[in-house]
DNA sequence: AGAACGATCGACT
DNA sequence: GTCGATCGTTCTA
């Protein structure tokens, strides 16, 4: 059921693509709360220049990325914000999957109550509660205080998601049209590693990257309501 | 010691 | 579509 370290000790784009549909499961004291992983993106240090430890680059914030797989890598954005990565591949190889957005299964009123969101949720409000980076971590309860922990433990995990929510297979299984109507030159459509119909995109706001801002490292569950924003054919 | 800059969000035109 | 909030990290000197 928990995803074990030998998981995450892959190459980064496998593990970033293999996330997508899983379960993220945070055990709190008010709460167990659980969504499932729609969006994520890649960063890989030894190549990649969107990525905080390129190249090679260790200093405090990044050292976590320096280390064995499967440990949080949580740090302030903008001054207000945090970002939750996941970190892949072997321990001195720098690399993480952010997670960019997320399905809220379990515990949603809670992560109402974390994102101010009055209650009852509208179908509108449930489905922007974990539309980003910076809000997921609002409703999941993850801060900085989350930087460098294991998610082979029992409080912060990912696990296989359960028969329940398996529909997420059913609804994207025979999408491989979308792929030729829309001249997406920017979009390429994939099958993740547990079979789920997925769409490889530009990462986002990493303009400073150079020729990383074409690099096709962002997955998107196909068809998924829930994302921070869909897949683009801009370019 | 000081300055520049975000892997974002929500309010607003 | 634009814009400001807000502060830790990193680099330069």
């Amino acid at each position: 059921m928990k995803l074990q370290r030998d998981f995450y000790n892959r190459p980064v784009l496998t593990v970033a693509q293999d996330l997508i549909g899983k379960t993220l499961v945070h055990v709190t004291p008010v709460g167990t709360l659980k969504s499932i992983i729609v969006e994520t993106e890649a960063y890989d240090g030894t190549c990649d220049k969107g990525c905080h430890a390129y190249p090679y680059k260790n200093t405090p914030r990044t050292s976590v990325l320096f280390g064995p797989a499967g440990h949080a890598y949580v740090y302030l954005i903008y001054g207000m914000y945090c970002c939750f990565n996941i970190v892949t591949c072997s321990a001195e190889y720098p690399a993480a999957v952010l997670i960019r957005a997320l399905q809220p299964i379990e515990g949603t009123e809670i992560m109402a109550n974390y994102r101010r969101q009055s209650l009852p949720l509208t179908s509108a409000t449930y489905k922007k509660l974990c539309s980003g980076p910076g809000k997921l971590c609002q409703a999941m309860d993850i801060t900085r205080s989350d930087n460098g922990l294991d998610m082979c433990g029992d409080t912060l995990y990912i696990e296989e998601t359960g028969l329940e929510h398996q529909q997420l297979r059913f609804s994207s299984i025979q999408h491989k049209k979308q792929a030729a109507d829309s001249t997406n030159l920017c979009c390429q459509q994939l099958q993740s590693p547990s079979g789920l119909s997925i769409t490889a995109s530009p990462r986002i706001n990493i303009d400073y990257a150079e020729e990383a801002v074409d690099f096709l490292w962002r997955f998107t569950l196909d068809d998924s309501p829930y994302l921070s924003v869909p897949p683009g054919r801009k370019k």
